[in-house]
This record gives structure tokens, C-alpha cells and sequence, in this order.
DNA sequence: CTTGAATTGATTGATTGCAATTTAATTTTA
DNA sequence: TAAAATTAAATTGCAATCAATCAATTCAAG
């Protein structure tokens, strides 16, 4: 053991979280073409269909995204006619982003896509929940910052 | 509890795994500043400093990156001076990635990182090792497709 | 009221990340 | 051996990601 060993690849936290999470994300790629949503558009689109209208602000601590990430995204997901984008009345500031008749109607074709990538895992129920329950304290310390 | 519940942002287990990891990088920002170098810079580095010599294929597939991203980096990495590039001389298609002595040199200013980090995740040294687990457990199903 | 601080999104620039294609070199096979 | 297949890296194009900065608006203190 030399002094060193503190910086080896496998001796990382950091690096299976940020492969780990690129795999994932390529999981998701064949199930998305079909909705034409890359991943992040889809996390948002997950995120309006719960809430059907939010501000940009609301959704970029939602996801932990700024609007340097979101501004050209939203403008994509409105050319694509799923979302309206309307300024606040009431604060001009405000950006107030909405779901479509046509962004709502996609959210039938995302039901399988939580099963089919929780099968391709390979972890078990019990596995996935601690996985989960580590990385929210994990994010509640980012968030503390 | 409705048909749609399985598309919450809060059922699915991508979506900590993704801001874990992003939130992750963040911690390193600050500790790797003072070197010049990225969060994927430094994990190439870390490779390089236990390889020494590699080619671009091996480190590709040791940090599940493709050419695509890694030679602009690698050239990067060449132009600080912190790296050569060479093309194998028994096969002209293999392109040897080597630290040089700037490069080497380097890594004592590296080596208090994983500590520091360590710290912010705000996990125990057992839930550190149980998460380590899971996801290279996620990893290896990923590897397997 | 008015000045200064805070807030919200937009913009810019640099770096990643990846799919798809291309080029060059090597290996296999017919 | 010649043609076909494979391999390694580079290139291209598009979409993130984020830091830093900016502009517009709102709020708060005096």
C-alpha cells in the first residue's frame, strides 16, 4: 500500500456514480427514439406530466439544472409542440412552461419504459431501493452545499 | 395510486443516479482548479498515473468513453504538456498515450482529492462501500449487453 | 419616490458525450 | 496472394452541461 493507492481509478467513489449513470442513460436511448425524446428531455417531460405547469426556475431545482441546460432544451421540446412557453402575468421575469394536448398524449407511450430499463439492470428489488436510499443522502448532502 | 405513477421523477431510479453524479463532478470543480484540469481530464489522469503507458482503446475502455470524446482530451492533455501521444510502431493504428515528467508530477498535487471528497458525500465509510457495490454491480450488467 | 440589491431567464464559450461515418492499417479467408 | 472483413483512431454533427455574464424586472431600505 503506497501513498498513492488513495488515487486509484478503483478506489473511487466518483467514477462508478458518473459511469454508472452514463450507462443508464444509454439503456434509455432505443426505448426514447420511438417518443423522439433524448434522456434529459425525457426527465423533463417526466417532470410536466406530473405537474403539467411549471416555471423554469421550479424545474431546474427539480432536476438540479440551470437554464443554460434548460433554455435551448425547452425551445426544442416547444418547436416540438409538446410544451408552451408563456411569460408570467403577474412577474414578467417568470417563465411559465406548460404541457400540450400533443405532450400529454406522448406520456402513453412512456408507461413500459420504467420496467423495461429496471429489468436491464440486473439488480433485485431490494438492491434497487438501497441503491436509491444512498444516492438521495447522497444528494441532500450536494444540496446542503 | 394510478397507471402513471411509474413515471414519477421520484419512482425512477435514474434520475438520483444521474444528479448524484453530476452533483459529484461539482465537488471536484473546486479541488481540480488549482491543477487545470476537468473532472474527465483528472479521471484520465488517475489511469494514466497508475498505467503509465496506455493505448487509446485501453483507456477507453477502462472509462466506458470512445474516441469521439477522448481525442480531443488526449490533445489537450498533449498540449499542457502533461501527456505525449505516439503511434505504436508495430502497429501503425495504435496510438500510445504516455505521462511525461510534468505530467507524473502532477499527481502529488492530486493526492489529498479523494479525501476531500470523501468528506462531502456526507456517506459513512460503510454506506460509501455498500453504494461502491451496487454500482458496480449495475455496471457489470451494462458491460454484459 | 429612488437607488441598490436580488431574482429570473437568456446568452456565450469551453468541454463533454455519443452515434455515425471515414480513413488507414492489419488480419482473415477464399 | 487478392479481396473481404476487422480494427483503431479521427472526424463530424448534435445535444448536454456548466461557469460566467448580461438584461430585464421586482423588491426593499432609506
Amino acid at each position: 500500500m503506497d501513498e498513492y493507492d488513495v488515487l486509484k481509478l478503483e478506489n473511487q467513489l466518483c467514477f462508478p456514480l458518473y459511469a454508472a449513470s452514463r450507462e443508464i442513460i444509454k439503456f434509455y436511448k432505443p426505448l426514447l427514439d420511438p417518443l423522439g425524446l433524448t434522456y434529459t428531455q425525457y426527465l423533463v417531460m417526466l417532470v410536466l406530466w406530473q405537474r403539467r405547469k411549471m416555471n423554469v426556475k421550479e424545474l431546474g431545482d427539480t432536476l438540479f439544472l440551470d437554464s443554460g441546460t434548460l433554455t435551448p432544451l425547452l425551445k426544442k421540446l416547444e418547436s416540438m409542440s409538446l410544451i408552451t412557453r408563456t411569460r408570467s402575468e403577474e412577474d414578467e421575469r417568470v417563465l411559465i412552461v406548460e404541457t400540450t394536448v400533443k405532450g400529454r398524449r406522448l406520456r402513453d407511450k412512456a408507461l413500459d419504459i420504467p420496467a423495461e430499463v429496471s429489468a436491464l439492470t440486473g439488480l433485485s428489488q431490494d438492491e434497487s431501493l438501497s441503491l436509491y436510499a444512498l444516492l438521495y443522502k447522497l444528494l441532500g448532502s450536494a444540496k446542503a452545499e
